[in-house]
DNA sequence: CCTACCGATCGGTAGG
DNA sequence: CCTACCGATCGGTAGG
């Protein structure tokens, strides 16, 4: 009986916490964490201030909730795209197309969360920061490791610079991110796709296995 | 008489106006254009809040006024150093590197006044973002007009696809600003010079003309 | 999860 | 340029 209760609580508790993260990663992406105010939020879920308040303690708390948020939906729809390709030069094609996807795509309403926050708190000490930066390098570590992987299969050639080539490519998407046009989402394809071909051993390694349909 | 005295208070009006405004740019660079309040830089100046707010009347004309000062900057520190070299393959090279000189050098103590506050406002309607998005295009413009008169010179080779020429560029300029690391200046020169080297009918033209010192 | 508060700060105004 | 305000909103707290 009692345990049946506070299970209900918990379980309402969680669904609020959720919904308010939810809405909080999209608002984010269109203003920003610090445009994100917990009055705001809680009159956009017809909840009282405090009441949401409660759920993370601090202004700070919901902040990095949110970002926590925004990763998992990011590994989900980037990551784990791109890594759904075997190691080899069109890993890395997978990986910088399904980035440009996710957020041509809108995944987040203001396009991509990172490219929005990483730019508002890049000169703003404390843990909000400190966080970004960390998934920033995060992601940027996986990227090089792909990037590595596909030269020393011999995918790539070997004279690759590993660096130098995933700050080319990434660059191209957050360019395209940044300008947020369908010309600038093509422009950025191009790019990355003749980037890479120059740098591949083989101009075939490229292209998408041919499936029967 | 009445003319000094009337010029004397023109006159001090007008410095306090630029002192304000410059310290505006600065604030913004760092915490962005909705980051600024008209009581935290009166406070900074040492002024009475409505004292500040009766120069602009409005936090938007703040803004605005904010924009047109840093615009007057950038125009000095990039473009102007990218057109004093005459049309051509290395007037494109000045354009792109002045431009990451102007970051690295911190002339805005938070980087790149525009890279910050594009991105802050690329969701928000209203003027300040018609505004940016404005000057964002001209400068676009001077940038395919140097990429094409170079085309059009023959240092740039005929079939180069100048607006997606132009993109590559500005995509290692905007990712180096974003990253703001030494490493990643240096990777946006390297991937500038090979780019451009690649797009060159004659790999001299890109060397700096020999000064005799 | 709520009502009912708090001090601080926001953009803006009145009147000099 | 000033003092002295305004209503609205901010993050946060008390006490349920």
């Amino acid at each position: 009986m009692t345990d049946r209760e506070s299970d209900g609580r918990v379980a309402r508790g969680a669904a609020t916490r959720k919904a308010v993260l939810r809405r909080a990663v999209d608002v984010s992406s269109l203003e920003g964490l610090s445009g994100l105010t917990i009055g705001r939020l809680a009159a956009d879920l017809e909840i009282s201030k405090s009441g949401l308040f409660a759920h993370f303690g601090s202004k700070e708390e919901l902040q990095l909730a949110t970002i926590d948020t925004a990763v998992e939906i990011f590994r989900a729809e980037v990551l784990d795209v791109g890594l759904s390709v075997p190691p080899g030069a069109r890993r890395v094609w997978q990986l910088m197309t399904a980035w440009l996807d996710y957020a041509e795509r809108r995944v987040f309403p203001g396009g991509c969360f990172f490219a929005k926050t990483s730019s508002e708190y890049s000169d703003r000490p404390g843990r909000v920061h400190d966080t970004l930066m960390q998934y920033r390098s995060a992601f940027r570590g996986e990227t090089t490791r792909a990037v590595r992987d596909a030269t020393q299969l011999g995918e790539l050639r070997a004279d690759t610079d590993v660096d130098q080539l995933v700050f080319e490519l990434s660059a191209f998407v957050t360019a395209a991110l940044s300008l947020a046009t369908p010309a600038a989402f093509d422009q950025a394809r191009i790019a990355i796709h003749s980037r890479l071909a120059r740098a591949a051993t083989s101009p075939e390694l490229l292209q998408e296995k041919a499936v029967s349909r």
